[in-house]
DNA sequence: GAGCCTCATGTGACCGGTCACAATCCTGGC
DNA sequence: GCCAGGATTGTGACCGGTCACATGAGGCTC
């Protein structure tokens, strides 16, 4: 059509206007589907912006209104399965909105990262856009924490006693419910108790997972062993597992998620152990390699996906007025019954 | 004012200016180090900004220079670990050379994503933003191509043959190598030949890791079965899987991915096939679990991190003509041999 | 002390949109 | 024919930076 050559300038209001005869303004008017336009006028308006390829510059949009259609996930990993399920839902939704998704990873290990999180939300805050803090581990408690008062944020937390401003909004999945149904489907198979093997915590206090396994083994009057902590990787659930083999006693392991539940059953097999037929194991998030292992995995399955597409949906509540702010609608994790656990040892 | 109260609008050049008794231009100056600025004036102005709290407003900077200091992540899946791998290596390098990155995902499945990467595309383009393509796929390769000429982007395909353009830069993993060393491996061990099951290829051609296998067996003058086509996930390993197990010749089996491998190896445990007893498997990328199944898994490892810095490097080497664009050094593939392969049966 | 060059700083326009308000057109009611 | 008033359209300022150029202050040479 026209020369493609190298203008490299892109076509502004201005160009279409001149091109259309009439001001700048009423372009402005026509995309932004005001009223008060005389068709015909839209009409050639419109034919003019067809005519020489006009995108509305989305940065000066943000510039001039103050508004950037913009949300910026901060997390401190992509890799593991709940943090990308959540990133997932967060794009999904934010794509349906036509939002920018931005994405900064928080350095989990030094408390340098104060620096990197201000200039992480500083960008974010720039335009008006949206934050999403991922706080399901100290680093991203910790940035949660450091975010402005005055700023748009919404987080994604473990529990809702978990975030240090009550006044800012939330989306949890219910963790404790999930631990509290594993717990007591190892325990209605005949398990005397049920160990368990924590994910780090995302505060100093009880996590919500491990809260849920205590209030199901204490409502069994069953003895409380202390938890193991493990890591977010399998190599934690190996080390864990090692441990746990020793102690014949052990008939029953809960996993703080799927990824330890193998580097567990990896550890027992090592040592011998037969699951389930000596030992059972369940999982926690249902990753889906879990139905593939063998043994396939009881594990209790979160919806990540719908956490992020909430957590998005709160936050465009917040940045427009227009969609009234729907409560989060905590979803009911689902036990997934597998090979890997049950009845313990001489009750077949 | 405002109905919080607070001073909404964030503080500019020009404030700082008054607060320091200078003009807006030099604040300009000290932020950007330019040389001449009186050491006293400086100084001065550097307090103002302390004391004020300034930060220089991306946004407006973007739209005065032209340069946005962002990239945008385009590929069609976040939690895949090659995918999210990539991803990670992309934001790590851009964290460094402080850049904003972005993501958008593109829908697998239609083609109606014509318009979304449009869009996606366009975004990034505004400012001067650059493109990183994740092209492992038949959407990512259409996204690739749908990228209008102008703009700053780098492919991650599969294989230099891949890209349509020939005139842009991209990165690539040695998928053949690892594969030709895998499928080696096996055949070192004794197995007649190596069956393959593959990942959906990029293109309608033969993907860079069916031709290193090809070529494996070419060379040591093995049968060449057919290639079964997998998906991604386990589900697809596992049909693959239960219809080699019909076939007692099938003695090793190289699979697209670690995922993949994981459902053969399921499959095969189902129809009793001991595993590397009877059948050999081996994998591809080494993700994180594959250490840890029972039994542990023999891949290849690929740095897919290193592959997202590399293309990082590449794309700011286009953006700023200040880094010379120092050619993508293409990782040698590591072969991780572990459990699951092992002499065919009968030749302990 | 004039001439000139460099250093330091200020001024105005601009990036590509939006917003607030003014100006013009058009129509109906009296 | 005249005026009120809504529908259209245009003008100027502004968002918060950058860029190109002008201007004033010293320091050096002659």
């Amino acid at each position: 059509m026209n020369v493609t050559g190298h203008t490299r300038r892109s076509v502004s209001i201005r160009d279409v206007a001149t091109a259309a005869g009439v001001s700048y303004q009423t372009v402005s008017r026509v995309i932004n589907d005001h009223p008060s336009v005389k068709p015909s006028t839209r009409e050639r308006v419109l034919a003019a912006i067809d005519e020489l390829g006009f995108r509305r510059n989305s940065t000066a949009l943000a510039l001039a209104s103050g508004r950037s259609r913009a949300v910026t996930v901060l997390t401190s990993n992509t890799t593991h399965y709940g943090y990308a399920s959540v990133l997932q839902g967060i794009e999904e939704a934010a794509r349906a909105a036509s939002y920018t998704v931005g994405i900064g990873v928080l350095e989990s290990a030094d408390e340098a990262d104060e620096a990197a999180v201000a200039a992480q939300v500083q960008r974010s805050a720039d335009a008006g856009g949206g934050l999403i803090v991922i706080a399901y581990d100290p680093a991203g408690v910790r940035a949660l924490g450091a975010v402005p008062a005055d700023l748009p944020v919404v987080g994604v937390v473990e529990t809702p006693a978990s975030p240090p401003r009550d006044d800012r909004p939330w989306v949890w999945a219910d963790d404790r419910e999930a631990a509290y149904k594993a717990t007591r489907h190892l325990l209605s198979l005949g398990h005397k108790t049920v160990h368990y093997v924590a994910i780090p915590s995302s505060t100093r206090r009880t996590s919500a997972r491990t809260s849920g396994w205590q209030q199901a083994l204490k409502e069994a009057g069953a003895p409380q062993p202390r938890p193991l902590q493990g890591s977010w990787g399998p190599a934690g659930g190996h080390a864990a597992g090692l441990k746990l083999a020793g102690n014949p006693d052990v008939t029953a392991i809960l996993c703080g998620n799927d990824d330890l539940a193998l580097g567990v059953i990896r550890a027992l097999h090592e040592t011998g152990r037969a699951i389930p037929g000596d030992v059972s194991v369940a999982g926690f998030d249902d990753a889906p390699h879990s139905a593939y292992l063998t043994p396939s995995l009881t594990t209790v399955r979160l919806d990540f996906t719908g956490l992020g597409r909430s957590a998005f949906a709160l936050l465009h509540g917040v940045l427009e007025e227009s969609a009234p702010i729907a409560p989060h609608p905590v979803s009911v994790p689902e036990l997934v019954v597998r090979e890997s656990s049950g009845p313990p040892p001489g009750r077949e």
